[in-house]
RNA sequence: GCACCCGUAGUUCAAUUGGAUAGAAUGUCAGAUUCCGGUUCUGAAGGUUGGGGGUUCGAGUCCCUUCGGGUGUACCA
């Protein structure tokens, strides 16, 4: 049953019978009614006021007496300016529940039948991820569970750019400066260890640009001259060229930040269907080119480069091949995006990449559109802000980038000491209590990044991040811990949540109706972060579901409670709630504790 | 220069996509525990939604303008 589809229906048979107007249905919007007024659904009266001839006031009274005549589920409505408050009856919400409980709200998704893939993550292997990285990987995560749970099949691919000329820096580096080291005798873990290797490499760079620009060298022909760009250069050629000795070289040192990455991966609890290599893909999109030369679509100039002019679209020209012929990085994502269609054609292909390449994403879809590439109209941008910090810009070069590694320890450090604080869990063993430190670590920080509005750039404060009060992630996990509590007692005398409440009757308490209500809201909200591709919705929903539980549990005592059928009631409630935590938070990647 | 994005309580974020008196958290102050887990709950104070104009029953949201911040605009990836 749905309330929502119910009032719907009525209204538009009032519609029909007091003034003759036929309303469809789906034109109706109902929202949430606002706190300070009487009711749970509101309908704004102004927009139909011309189908009703009357007042937007008259129109809300008349709708109001008819619905209250007519439908047995209103207990009351109120009409204030345009705004026709409507009270739902006890009786209807205990019903409510009753089936929520039998059929969790998230079980009614149908499938639909369409295929969606998300790319996210997409490292570069010459350093370490930080924290931009961390927003990037838990939205992409996020937004692929959110998305299966609406009932599309995803597929979570991850495109790894392990080849180019930043690479080649980092082996240039190791080549000189190297020795025999490696992660394993240094103790280093892989991927910071290459990331040692392009921060030298980019230190004597500079050393080299300054010198020549001593001599009397512009910047810019300082840089394109010093001797360690050239050698760069040198060894990407070779690296193109198969060189044996320079591909091994490459295969040990990707080696290695693999090691790192899948450490992290698995740190963080974020996983993947599919790995795409750079080095795979990176010829590929030629053909794409000569096909659009053909088609006339992008032109060739004197000097042997390929362009497309998207100045009648109001971009600018793009160059697409090298005057050599060689591929720049659009050239193969176009080829890649043919590949990512040819293993899994898609309905949707998401893209999470930061919003300083919206330009570029532009640019990507239109060519293919121009291509004639059907599927590039299911293409689409997750574009996400930056992460700043207090201090401002994350800048590599003075050293304020927060690694991602080095946040999770600090989380670690920080869930250990608050929880051996609180003194819950000494009966847990040493494996036991690592476990819940990781998930309360890993909650804090994914809620902290995912709460918010994934355009909006956002401030990292570290300070705040690992706080557990408030509108945090471990704020909900005490929830749920606390509702298991509660239902390890009932257990105990023996009450399950396994009854139907229709044919009950008493007066709700108002914070078990709120409760009902917010529950009963779950699928639609799951249907809008779905569509918005948008984990915060689901995070800002948690938060309000915890807090409703949190007022009803300080409000109204369950084993207290006289009236057994009213007790059972407040253990199913909050069962329902606990549910319903649960398989919310998972959507967000994030777990939640028995006991904390 | 041009294009795009963002300006909301001291601070960090919301605002049902054009709806009511703009809400939370945090910080500050004042309260609540004979009771199921106090990482909880209740209350107070805090706002010209950067400024100005416009569109209409109604604007934080749409349009114009102005100020401030950010990003992009490579034969880089």
């Amino acid at each position: 049953m749905n309330v929502e589809f119910l009032l719907k229906e009525s209204i538009t048979k009032a519609f029909m019978e007091l003034f003759g107007h036929n309303l469809d249905a789906e034109e109706i919007k109902l929202q949430p009614t606002r706190k300070d007024f009487k009711g749970s659904h509101t309908f704004v009266t102004f927009p139909y006021a011309r189908f009703s001839g009357k007042s937007p006031v008259e129109t809300g009274e008349l709708i109001g007496s008819y619905l209250k005549d007519k439908s047995r589920i209103l207990a009351s409505f109120n009409v204030i300016n345009g705004f026709l408050n409507l009270e739902i009856n006890d009786a209807t919400w205990l019903r409510v529940f009753g089936m929520n409980l039998k059929t969790n709200p998230w079980s009614k998704t149908k499938p639909t039948g369409k295929k969606i893939m998300v790319e996210y993550s997409s490292p570069n292997t010459n350093k370490p991820l930080h924290l931009g990285h961390l927003r990037n990987n838990f939205l992409g995560y996020s937004v692929a569970e959110i998305l299966k749970a609406a009932g599309n099949e995803v597929m979570k691919v991850n495109l790894v750019n392990d080849r180019g000329i930043h690479i080649c820096k980092s082996m240039l580096a190791y080549q000189k400066y190297g020795d025999a080291e490696s992660p394993e005798n240094t103790g280093i873990k892989g991927d910071h260890f290459i990331g040692k290797y392009y921060v030298k490499f980019d230190r004597e760079y500079k050393k080299e640009v300054d010198k020549l620009i001593s001599k009397g060298l512009t910047k810019e022909q300082a840089s394109l001259q010093a001797p360690l760009i050239l050698e760069a250069k040198e060894l990407l050629k070779k690296w193109e060229e198969k060189d044996p000795v320079t591909v091994d070289l490459w295969q040990k040192m990707n080696g290695w930040v693999y090691e790192g990455f899948n450490k992290t991966y698995q740190d963080i609890g974020v996983d993947f269907d599919k790995i795409y290599y750079e080095s795979d893909t990176y010829l590929l999109g030629k053909e794409v080119v000569d096909e659009g030369l053909k088609k006339g679509v992008f032109y060739r100039k004197d000097d042997g480069s390929v362009w497309v002019d998207l100045s009648d679209d109001g971009l600018d020209e793009k160059l697409l091949l090298r005057s050599d012929g060689t591929s720049v990085y659009i050239t193969q994502d176009l080829g890649t995006a043919d590949m990512k269609y040819k293993d899994f054609p898609f309905d949707r292909s998401v893209y999470v990449v930061g919003n300083e390449q919206d330009y570029y994403f532009e640019v990507l879809i239109m060519i293919l559109k121009k291509l004639g590439r059907k599927y590039a109209d299911g293409m689409y941008h997750l574009s996400y802000g930056m992460v700043d910090l207090p201090t401002g810009k994350m800048k590599s070069r003075e050293g304020t980038v927060v690694d991602a590694d080095d946040l999770v320890e600090e989380m670690l450090k920080t869930a250990k000491k608050q929880t051996e604080e609180l003194g819950k869990i000494e009966e847990f063993n040493e494996v036991q209590a690592r476990k819940l430190y990781e998930v309360l670590a890993m909650g804090a920080l994914k809620y902290f990044l995912l709460k918010i509005d994934p355009k909006k750039r956002m401030l990292f404060n570290p300070e705040e991040s690992i706080q557990f009060q408030g509108n945090t992630g471990p704020f909900i996990q005490y929830t749920y811990a606390r509702i298991s509590a509660i239902l390890r007692k009932a257990a105990e005398l023996d009450i399950y949540p396994d009854k139907s409440y229709a044919d009950l009757q008493w007066a709700l308490h108002e914070t078990e109706k709120d409760l009902i209500i917010t529950l009963s809201n779950y699928a639609d909200k799951l249907a809008e972060a779905a569509n918005e591709l948008s984990p915060s919705t689901i995070a800002n929903y948690e938060y309000d579901l915890a807090k409703s539980y949190n007022r009803f549990y300080t409000e109204v005592s369950i084993f207290n409670e006289e009236n057994t059928e009213r007790r059972n009631f407040r253990v199913s409630l909050s069962f329902l709630t606990a549910q319903t935590i649960r398989h919310s938070m998972k959507l967000l990647g994030i777990e939640v504790p028995e006991r904390m």
